[in-house]
DNA sequence: TCTGGGGTCCTAGGACCC
DNA sequence: TCTGGGGTCCTAGGACCC
């Protein structure tokens, strides 16, 4: 019998992106600030020694925010809008290229600083952890204290924790006080914390069943947990809609997963201008091998084998398609796999303008691992041996 | 002014095997 | 001869998350 986690903290760094860019440039600091899109807008050293920032006005492209400090959330841009968009509603807010070198970084340093004092941690992502509390003797507001200030000494940024009875509840509860948060919520709080607020603060509820649940009326989580079951099963389905019943009580059982491998690795690129698959095949068919190229480094660098490869495009009108194909044997060779993603292809309509090109590796083993199937059929024939 | 790039998980149908 | 399950693999698409 499992004992039930108690005390569950999730901490999400507090605009991460963002707040590493003003480390790097203080000045910066209160200012409106939008970090996306490419190397195009690195800032520019000049002869006085201050810095020109390119401004969001100037940008012209497909890019999207990755993130905007709060001084640029005030005048209503957030991540994923296109950076056109923002430029309209923050024409004069400072837009610096993103640096995934330096985001990872302090990435490592966060994530040693909250693992030195809570060792039991999920990783979900570059600015987000989990982490079990359960062992932990001093009372659970000191802790939390505690790792938020380890945090601040290992990187100078400011995080927000979550500490809730489980995993649902505890990423819920680090988006109440954001910024620099720390709230503590235990089961008998859910009424007046959590059923007030719209259901999709509940991680996994996204906007498609945001807006199928506000045709149905549902608009805050305590609708959701006093709604009709027989409506809801109608409308998602069996499974969904108990999970749903499930997490608007705020019951959820997850437990910390501390490690995990990868299941996918891929490569894409949205291009700068649609172009056509047979106008423009050179240059779709150069851009193809050096995703596929990509590819096939990643899986060497992080010591893989894949052998299901697929691609992605995406059409102008933003419809998109996958394909994808399974070998013999897994690979890591660039051209096994753009002959592959080249088979693929050939299954794909071409009439249509592209705006994007992908190229997917899963079924991921490592090298020298003996394939499941192999070992399987090697239990058989061990038994037809008896 | 349309909407990045890297992932995970789920569903569902058909093939194929037992 | 017909019927019928279960299990796994492969493929395609979609929701969702950071």
């Amino acid at each position: 019998m499992s004992t039930r986690p108690r005390h569950i903290a999730h901490l999400d760094m507090d605009a991460f992106y963002a707040s590493v860019e003003l480390l790097r440039y203080p000045e910066l600091r209160g200012r409106a600030l939008v970090i996306g899109a490419g190397s195009a807008h690195e800032p520019v050293l000049q002869a006085d020694g201050s810095r020109r920032y390119a401004r969001l006005r100037d940008y012209t492209g497909r890019g999207v925010v990755t993130t905007s400090t709060y001084e640029a959330r005030a005048l209503g841009v957030f991540s994923a809008m296109g950076l056109m968009k923002a430029a309209k509603l923050a024409p004069d807010a400072i837009l610096l290229p993103t640096d995934f070198t330096a985001y990872r970084h302090y990435s490592r340093l966060f994530k040693a600083a909250a693992g030195a004092i809570a060792p039991q941690m999920e990783d979900r992502g570059i600015d987000e952890i989990y982490l079990d509390l359960n062992d932990q003797t001093d009372d659970i507001a000191v802790v939390a204290q505690r790792i938020k200030d380890a945090v601040v000494a290992a990187t100078g940024l400011s995080c927000s924790i979550g500490v809730a009875p489980n995993k649902l509840l505890a990423k819920i509860c680090s988006d109440l006080e954001k910024p620099n948060g720390l709230t503590i919520l235990s089961e008998a709080d859910i009424p007046t914390r959590i059923w007030p607020l719209p259901v999709k603060k509940i991680n996994g509820i996204g906007p498609k069943s945001t807006e199928k649940l506000a045709a149905l009326g549902i608009l805050t989580i305590e609708q959701l947990a006093n709604c009709d079951p027989a409506v809801l099963r109608a409308n998602f389905g069996r499974i969904y809609s108990a999970w749903l019943m499930r997490v608007a009580q705020g019951i959820d059982e997850r437990e910390i997963v501390t490690r995990s491998e990868p299941k996918s690795i891929s490569r894409e690129s949205t291009l700068e201008r649609d172009l056509h698959a047979k106008l423009d095949r050179s240059e779709l068919s150069a851009l193809f091998t050096r995703l596929c190229e990509r590819v096939a480094d990643d899986l060497v660098r992080k010591e893989y084998l894949g052998r299901t490869v697929g691609i992605k495009l995406r059409y102008a009108d933003f419809s998109t398609v996958t394909r994808d194909l399974t070998l013999p044997a897994p690979t890591n060779d660039a051209q096994a796999i753009r002959q592959a993603a080249g088979e693929c292809l050939r299954r794909v309509p071409l009439d249509k303008r592209l705006r994007l090109l992908g190229v997917r590796i899963t079924s991921l083993s490592k090298p020298g691992a003996v394939p499941s199937t192999i070992v399987a059929q090697g239990e058989l024939f061990a038994a037809e041996q008896l």
